[in-house]
DNA sequence: ATGAAAGCGCTAACAT
DNA sequence: ATGTTAGCGCTTTCAT
């Protein structure tokens, strides 16, 4: 446990106990009203709801999820760089949590900083959340076993994982399959997929599947040289625009995120390369980043909001079971945009 | 208070007392040295760690707190909407926060909502959280007296706010002062300002007053068509762009934001303005933003990780004392880049 | 160095 | 409809 300093001393002097005798009630029947549960009277409870008003009374928390040996708090925990489809994911849980009237809190931790997460999480389980979200986080195999082990219910939401968490996200052998079909339908003849490492990171390496099988029903040749490393950053796109302008020639790229894409679209640019007239471009993920380029990039577009939507309804639905919860598999859409041909 | 329905039983079942039973102790010296608190022989104590762990020990915070009347998280609240710069903000407070071994607890709320903020306030309160921070946000000020009551020191930052709270931001009359200056300075002649009210908004106010002060002493005209309103969003920056082109010619514009910039880039190009060529462009913020777009933007750049880590050190300093929090102004650069006339 | 005991503020039977 | 009582799991004097 941690060496605490005590540092801030809590000076929030109402409790129950005033109101009580304020009220000439005891604390329970106070308790009670405050909390609408069990038999009163609304003529007291009124009585009561006023002068909690005017002593400036709040519940603390502390001695309540105490004494209820429960709450109904779930944490969301996730890492605010790279990637910019946390703010619609955010929005279904935060919009679902409310009418589920669920608290949540969140923590930012730092991509890759596995302590950091680690403690993060620790402290999620000593405030005895009953739900974990990760966003945009593949938590390490350790720390599933960790939140197994303390019984709390983890979920990873907006990307797919081999470990053994249950997650919410888009079918990604799917989306590279159908990237590239639609890429291969409009003609393009030799197609790169940058932006992600399709061997060590698992998305990718669905995603490369799936692109593999829809060149391989095409009878194209899946060349090595044609897909370039990275890890779904701005940066990886523009480092990926220079290799493929100067040493593997495709026309056409699948950029493994809206950033990537972007830094495909950019990094061609800068070097004179035309989109879409010399090469087309198609981003996964479809944030508001696709309108904001220009040309506008043509997407697969991934529904985040509904993720986080879908999240917090399956830990609802489990709510007293602690039965493995299920994949779920969100459906995305192609949307046509200015870095493909036009038909 | 709410009418809570029960969810997430508390399943996790180590507690002190388990630990105390096996090492054949008190819970008293468990507590103990767990806490790394008074006396006692590091012989036991690594016993007791070893079981804390064998075991699956966490601390159950609620007891903490309560026995302890005190904490050590803080709160941030923030909207993840239109602007983009509280990435920045967050590290630096999550830097800041970790080297001084602080728990924070974030909320997100939407954008003029008040009732979900003051929701999120109140929630905070019951949290007992010895401090709040406020990213991007204007509390209003029924929000402050909240606050205020509850004893809960409250600071806005990232953002100036004329209600009755300390807060850590740059200078914005400088901000206008100076981005109007460096235009001038490049020569032009017709300076726009768009993308916030300047009416309204403080923080718009107060750059707007920098941008006349400026453009007097240069002895310019501040033509009142010059300025469009508007809410610091891209869409505002894109409306802009179609107003300066067809109803008032400029040949230089503020962008309240790195979005509201982006906006009237897109616009304009949308318009087959071309910029810098025929209007130049300088953005308020100096998000990465800037750097991803085509010309990339001259800006106002910000230290929105300084004034986060400003903000927690701000709440540390004050530790015990009731004091008001001093207003702290953060400093800014601008940064040339390609949106502006080179010379 | 360790233990006994009281209490933090609240909730939940179980009375009445 | 309201009150009594016994905790919830932990921390903290105060003893020993």
């Amino acid at each position: 446990m941690d060496q605490n300093n005590y540092i801030g001393a809590m000076t929030l002097k109402a409790k129950i106990a005033d109101i009580a005798k304020i009220a000439g009630l005891s604390v329970a029947s106070v308790s009670r009203i405050l909390n609408g549960r069990g038999r009163y009277s609304e003529e007291t409870a009124k009585r009561v709801r006023q002068i909690a008003d005017d002593i400036g009374y709040y519940k603390n928390r502390s001695a309540s999820d105490l004494a209820r040996q429960s709450n109904n708090t779930f944490g969301v925990v996730y890492t605010n760089s790279e990637t910019h489809f946390s703010e619609p994911l955010i929005k279904g849980i935060m919009g679902q949590a409310a009418t589920d009237k669920l608290d949540v809190i969140i923590m930012i931790g730092k991509r890759d900083d596995e302590q950091g997460l680690t403690k993060i999480v620790q402290d999620m389980i000593e405030r005895r959340v009953f739900g974990l979200l990760f966003l945009s986080i593949q938590p390490s195999q350790s720390i599933i076993d960790i939140l197994n082990h303390a019984n709390i219910r983890a979920l990873v939401v907006g990307s797919a994982t081999e470990h053994d968490v249950s997650y919410i996200s888009s079918d990604d052998f799917q989306i590279g399959y159908q990237a590239t079909q639609f890429l291969i339908d409009k003609g393009y003849q030799r197609i790169g997929l940058a932006g992600m490492d399709v061997q060590r990171d698992y998305v990718g390496l669905q995603r490369y599947q799936g692109y593999r099988q829809a060149l391989k029903e095409a009878n194209m040749k899946a060349a090595e040289g044609l897909v370039h490393s990275g890890n779904f950053s701005y940066h990886s796109g523009i480092t990926a625009a220079t290799y493929y302008t100067n040493e593997q020639s495709v026309d056409a790229v699948i950029g493994a995120s809206d950033e990537v894409s972007l830094g495909l679209l950019n990094g061609f640019h800068d070097l004179g390369v035309q989109v879409p007239k010399q090469v087309g471009l198609i981003s996964i993920d479809g944030t508001e980043l696709c309108e904001q380029s220009r040309p506008k990039m043509t997407s697969v577009t991934q529904n985040f909001q509904l993720m986080g939507t879908r999240a917090v309804r399956e830990f609802m639905a489990l709510e007293d079971s602690h039965n493995k919860i299920e994949t779920v598999t969100i459906p995305f859409e192609i949307e046509t945009r200015n870095t493909t041909k036009q038909d």
